[in-house]
DNA sequence: CGTTTTACATTACGACTGCATTGAAAAGAG
DNA sequence: CTCTTTTCAATGCAGTCGTAATGTAAAACG
């Protein structure tokens, strides 16, 4: 039954086998025919909607960054409308950790592309404005609900690269199973005590 | 004249070639051949000091740890016998950073490894003692310094998590070019002021 | 001196790679 | 019905890969 299918789906279908397969032995192992036995379909169907590796490498990071952002919209969510700055800073950012396994599977994946996309710049710009986009929103956050701010002893813009920073790291540190998900989420509050205040209430 | 060649030095020429391969192209543009021709020899002779890609691998990360060391031990160097903590992590975690080509370079060949190995657990392994035995040295530094820490404002075990945390992600995003050497500079500065407490002569 | 050992260079092999090509079958369109 | 388009499957090809095997020349050794 041709002609009738579609397409996002079975691109979909397909950039799900290629995560698996990078989660487990790296992006290097990506290839058509791997792929293909992930998906436990033809390597020519795998063909037929990726025309190039590079097609299908690029889709993939998409995939990539529209799960991150869909898994922070859903954790943000029952914030409600007005979260508090730091509540929702702290729900964005645990998010984004590679706390249980399908997380530290996508983790993988991330690591990979950030190290594909540092020898590929041409591919990297599409991440610059996304990074420069969420700097801004967590700097407004910053500024919004620090009382640090005011007296100066809390920059909004630095404090947010800082925080964006130590998610980033906590992530590859976890990853590399350098310390538990527990340590990492630790420091992820003691950096939020750091920039909104110590909260007495923890 | 063969007999008296100095197989370290000639290992260390490969691995420098191998570097400058993955510098530019990746770890997964890293084959015997790439780096032979890199390295401006015969195939023959790279597999004659490294008998399996593997073996050359593990001789490359651990060449990256060791550049990395020395260099932080070079830039700790001018500060004396007993420098500041504050002084001294602001040191060490600048000259982690890159900020000029040649550590650019370094820190893409780092970030491909850690990619590499976060697929191989087998490898990170020895990784892990590095990390705690820094860990250690760095809560130890917050502990000396910091007056943060006396009124329970700072703890030195997260802080330290948090800080190398910090320095890591900030060098992720500006290998990834998301913003300039300065930027990442200026929060490492930050943190170091929210975790020392803001410093008025700078 | 001859013999052994070391240091390479060269070649070969099988497995894999991305990709182009070809073919067939199924479901519209007319 | 025929014709065309889409969806896949299968095969082939040129190139690269890691690695093993073989060959050769030179220094060290007895």
């Amino acid at each position: 039954m041709p002609k009738r299918v579609d397409h996002r789906e079975r691109r979909a279908l397909i950039a799900d086998a290629l995560m698996r397969v990078a989660a487990e032995q790296g992006l290097e192992a990506v290839s058509l025919r791997h792929v293909a036995a992930a998906a436990e379909v033809s390597p020519g169907m795998v063909q037929h909607y990726f025309r190039t590796r590079d097609e299908m490498m690029v889709f993939a990071l998409a995939v990539v960054r529209e799960r991150n952002e869909e898994r922070v919209r859903r954790a943000v969510e029952p914030l409600g409308a007005t979260p508090a700055p730091r509540a929702l800073l702290r729900a964005m950012l645990a998010e984004l950790l590679p706390l249980d396994e399908e997380r530290r599977a996508d983790g993988r994946v991330a690591l990979a592309f950030l190290a594909y996309t540092a020898v590929r710049p041409a591919v990297a710009a599409a991440l610059h404005d996304e990074t420069a986009a969420l700097l801004a929103f967590v700097a407004g956050q910053i500024a919004a609900g620090s009382p640090l701010v005011a007296d100066g002893r809390v920059d909004p813009e630095r404090s947010a690269v800082g925080l964006l920073a130590v998610m980033e790291g906590l992530g590859i540190y976890v990853l590399g199973g350098h310390y538990p998900p527990e340590t990492a989420l630790a420091a992820l509050d003691a950096q939020l005590d750091l920039i909104f205040g110590a909260d007495p209430a923890r």
